[in-house]
DNA sequence: TTCTTGATTGACAACGTTGTCACGAGAGCA
DNA sequence: TGCTCTCGTGACAACGTTGTCAATCAAGAA
């Protein structure tokens, strides 16, 4: 690899002026600058980071630390979203899945901190409450899609609550009454508050919320999880008064639902409309007919949370609440108006 | 940040005989070794990669290449699948996607020099020839899920050939003769690949194969797809000699498949099979009943080209050409042995 | 006893970079 | 002319680590 040493041989100056142009640094005379930058492009110079960072102290990289990638797949969207963050300052992403093993995931932060990574941004595939215990980064360490327990950590977290406000809004605004609701598991923060928002819609527009037409779409507990939405839907939709929409916690969920209502002869949206969570498109444009759905904003989430763990600390202790990221409606084809 | 002069002084000993029981070197005395290990403990001293690295000159960071992840999402098992690998080694993974903008993938490599990561895995998110001019690296690429176009670089990818062989095979195996095949973009070297080995099974199986019954259920170029499965499905199995069985290029367009069984009454698996490709389990293991499928072996894909990469460049030439691994059946409940 | 050997330890340099300080040359001013 | 000032440049140290070599000491050999 070419080094300061070997360029400013080459163009006869020393190897401060080199560093000097490479960093655009105080001015330097013009026909110098012009020269060392034909013998760097000659001779492909690119600045060694490990040196930089050991002189400097101030390193360029980033750890995204995540309980379990596999199961969720566009969490991706997380990871895109905080290298968009990143990219603006050329710094860099370095990923770890601790894939829910507390030694692995002690393994990764030793990893992290050899690294002398400049902050962590910690995402849980569920947004849930989760205790970060690494002092070592205490002070830069953001969450992604969850939040700590004792709320001392700035985190970035969709707004569950709006999401089912606006599911649920969307339906009782088109003039759905008996609306079934196919839950996740109730252990998931998510799961509490969006049922939480769906009461207010109904609350708001003045329909009684029938708890009976509520039910768990998912069995086991998490990681373990069964998916029993079909068998749920179907006996939701043989039952005399019959819901006319059913809200989904999932895109997941909701593509179970599909095949519910088709076993039944039920077409969507004529007979039966749908809408999901989630977005994920794999899912919710495949479908027939397109799902429509709320997203959960993962994209945006990694993005926000690069960007407060870059703000200055004088301004962190401002964001050190949770800060909410709006779930968008996502119009699809699955909803009719009633008639 | 601790440093070793910092233990060193604590412990009162020399800096290299601190360095040294970090490292586990030669022989240290039995009480100084001790003691020493306490005094790391209790400072918890962690070495600093940047200057390990800047000393030894050797790397342990890889970086990962994709061009773009957004789309299949189980791709993140490749990613998966090289960290499983590195993790061994405790070296660790930078990422960076280009989502196919060739200058930002140009900044990306600079970023990898800069970091000067000991070598690349470049994943291409469908299996295709890619040409990575990249002369930096060299030596110390490899390609997952894409190949070289002059073939000078090794390659771990799919065995497609073999995995529509499987597909086939599976069918014809269960007494279906007529059988429908929903296919990709022709573009992908997956869709030509997986044709010819779809047609030696038939071949092997004394079966004729009907061109006829072979439709694209995607249309448009790559990036602007346009699934039409659903309809083109439909269309099949409203034919007079409808086909008993359908293999699909991807769950996805099982999906849909699915659907368009569905609208014309037919269940699955006892009026018609299908037979997906990716085992893409939030699909898979989602649709009612669940779908027998062909996996893409992602995980498998990441964890050889590490592995490839770190063998000694003695070895290398030897695995210079193509590696293929195994598309493995994934059986589940979507097709039914032809009474 | 004296010499040799091996075990244990430390001093020093070097990796590539950048911050600090200082030096020389020319310009502007008295 | 002699002074200061600014501009452009370079020498040097330091960041934390490890490889090289040498120093010290105790034990065994002659």
């Amino acid at each position: 690899m070419v080094t300061l040493k070997q360029v400013a041989a080459r163009a006869g100056v020393s190897i401060k002026t080199v560093s000097r142009i490479v960093n655009d640094d105080v001015a330097v005379n013009a026909k110098t600058r012009e020269s060392v930058q034909r013998h760097l492009q000659v001779l492909n110079y690119i600045p060694n980071n490990a040196a930089r960072q050991m002189r400097s102290g101030a390193s360029t990289i980033f750890g995204l630390m995540t309980d379990a990638v596999a199961t969720t797949p566009y969490s991706v969207d997380i990871v895109r979203g905080a290298q968009a963050a990143l990219r603006e300052n050329n710094q860099t992403l370095l990923i770890a899945s601790s894939d829910g093993d507390p030694d692995r995931e002690a393994q990764l932060w030793r990893m992290f901190r050899a690294h002398r990574v400049a902050g962590v941004v910690y995402a849980s595939m569920f947004h849930r409450s989760h205790n970060v215990g690494m002092p070592a980064f205490e002070n830069s360490i953001v969450l992604a899609n969850c939040f700590a327990a004792n709320g001392d950590k700035p985190s970035i977290i969709p707004d569950d609550e709006r999401g089912g406000y606006t599911q649920a809004k969307y339906l009782l605004q088109r003039g759905h009454r008996r609306i079934g609701i196919i839950t996740l598991i109730p252990e998931l923060e998510a799961t509490r508050l969006r049922g939480e928002g769906m009461r207010r819609a109904f609350a708001e527009a003045g329909v009684q919320f029938d708890e009976s037409l509520e039910r768990r779409g998912v069995i086991g507990v998490l990681g373990g999880e069964l998916l029993v939405a079909h068998a749920v839907a179907r006996e939701m939709l043989q039952e005399r008064n019959r819901p006319t929409a059913i809200i989904c916690g999932t895109d997941q969920l909701a593509m179970q639902v599909y095949s519910a209502a088709a076993a039944l002869g039920l077409s969507i949206p004529e007979h039966l409309s749908v809408i999901g969570f989630d977005d994920l498109r794999l899912i919710s444009e495949t479908l027939y007919p397109q799902l429509t759905t709320v997203a959960l904003p993962y994209f945006e989430i990694g993005r926000r949370a690069v960007e407060v763990m870059n703000r200055p600390a004088a301004e962190t202790s401002l964001s050190l609440q949770k800060q909410l990221v709006t779930c968008p409606l996502v119009e699809r084809n699955s909803c009719k108006p009633l008639a």
